[in-house]
DNA sequence: TAGTGGTCTAGACCACGTG
DNA sequence: ACGTGGTCTAGACCACTAC
């Protein structure tokens, strides 16, 4: 017999609990000791299951008030899926405006991103981001439809936080990892007309697909920025 | 008074150890049973200090083997510090041939990069990357020369492992954190012309700059990437 | 003051790798 | 068989937050 260790066990209970919303995003989760004795182990053993959820993003540990559900919407996780800094390194948030929002079928590419068929519903938006009011970065986004029912554009227009936590709260989706894959290319027309760019100009083509806990693909954009003033920060190692 | 936690205390003694080559790299440290009664405090405080070790990329544990001193020469970390890859995502790892190696002084970013004057000594390399014999990466290295006291062309071009094997065994700079800044542009003449490309034609340009685990710069490349074929592909979230 | 997470102990037993 | 790291216990005390 191979069983697995009891804090793994404990984990996955505590995943599973958060999925079926027996603790909602944003609310705390019972003390350490309560757990302990909820799950018949030691409050090491459920510190250490704890500790692994706070590092996959699932939980968030505050000293003195508690542990809690990772709330998109709330300030934790607010920019640490946006990796666009300006050539001194700071981080800014941009402006979003919605060019366009209709329901389509996923072409071939996008299908495989979000691991679904070609042609299966979708709903795409094409956004367009802008900093200190000049326009910088282009998104395509496609949404699977089976995921989002009843998803509408003004959902997405008056959403008072990120679109994660829209998708978070509206539909249960916390995304906790994104993929990207980056590119330099040659502008075409329509990206050199909506970023204001004079050809020949070089983007930064980025395709990133959003996951749940579970390695779900909940959404796929694709994403031109005009780099001439931004960059793209990437950390690699020491996570301590 | 604010004394800091034991753990801590212990992290920064086996840091020091590993710095003034009580163990070298890749050899084992000793038992945590030994090191517990040589510091005077339980398993679990040396566990927590040596997991953090672990997760900053300066220890790597082995069960049943022991812990060991992370060794860039060896199979360990030979690819977590190089984040590109073909469409498909697979790694390759590219070989290289040595353009230029010669002594020269810091302009004004690379400088800033590696945190010292403007003019200081320095070496500067320029190696070409292939994949597959197609030139893809043109990098042009800067090591500050006060850091590496005696490197010669010959030891760049003869070293049996990574570069960063090189730093470490002969300089003792064990790197364990790199920054990169990403940007896309069109390629000028010289770049075009190395990495065999049509103009206009975009690349990315990546700056990065890598870190011992006292924050300390050692090496700024600034690296140009042919994407047509390749991808940088970042992940975020997740580290469980 | 009461409750929370953060640190720490002094062991025990298990799973794995090596001789 | 032996030594290693991996898991786990059943508490204790400290630091921080809120009331």
């Amino acid at each position: 017999m191979n069983t697995p260790p009891r804090y793994l066990e404990v984990k996955q209970s505590l995943v599973d609990l958060i999925r079926e919303r027996e603790w909602k995003f944003g609310q705390a989760i019972p003390s350490e000791p309560l757990l302990a004795r909820r799950f018949g182990v030691s409050i090491g053993t459920i510190r250490h299951a704890v500790t692994e959820l706070v590092a996959e993003n699932l939980l968030v540990r505050e000293q003195g008030r508690g542990t809690f559900v990772t709330s998109h919407t709330r300030d934790y996780m607010l920019d640490v899926f946006f990796n666009i800094v300006n050539e001194d390194g700071h981080k800014q948030l941009p402006e979003t405006e919605i060019l366009d929002f209709m329901h389509a079928r996923m072409d071939t590419k996008t299908a495989a991103e979000l691991g679904m068929r070609t042609g299966s519903a979708a709903v795409r938006v094409q956004n367009l981001l802008r900093l200190g009011g000049k326009p910088v970065i282009l998104d395509e986004l496609w949404l699977p439809a089976d995921k989002f029912k009843g998803i509408t554009e003004y959902m997405f227009a008056h959403r008072d936080g990120t679109l994660f936590g829209l998708y978070q709260q509206n539909f249960g989706h916390t995304v906790v990892r994104c993929n990207e894959s980056l590119q330099a290319v040659v502008a075409d027309a329509r990206t050199c007309e909506r970023l204001q760019l004079t050809a020949p100009a070089a983007v930064m083509r980025i395709v990133r697909t959003a996951f749940t806990h579970k390695d779900v693909a909940v959404e796929t954009r694709v994403r031109m920025v005009d780099t001439r003033f931004l960059r793209y920060l990437s950390i690699i190692g020491k996570r301590g």
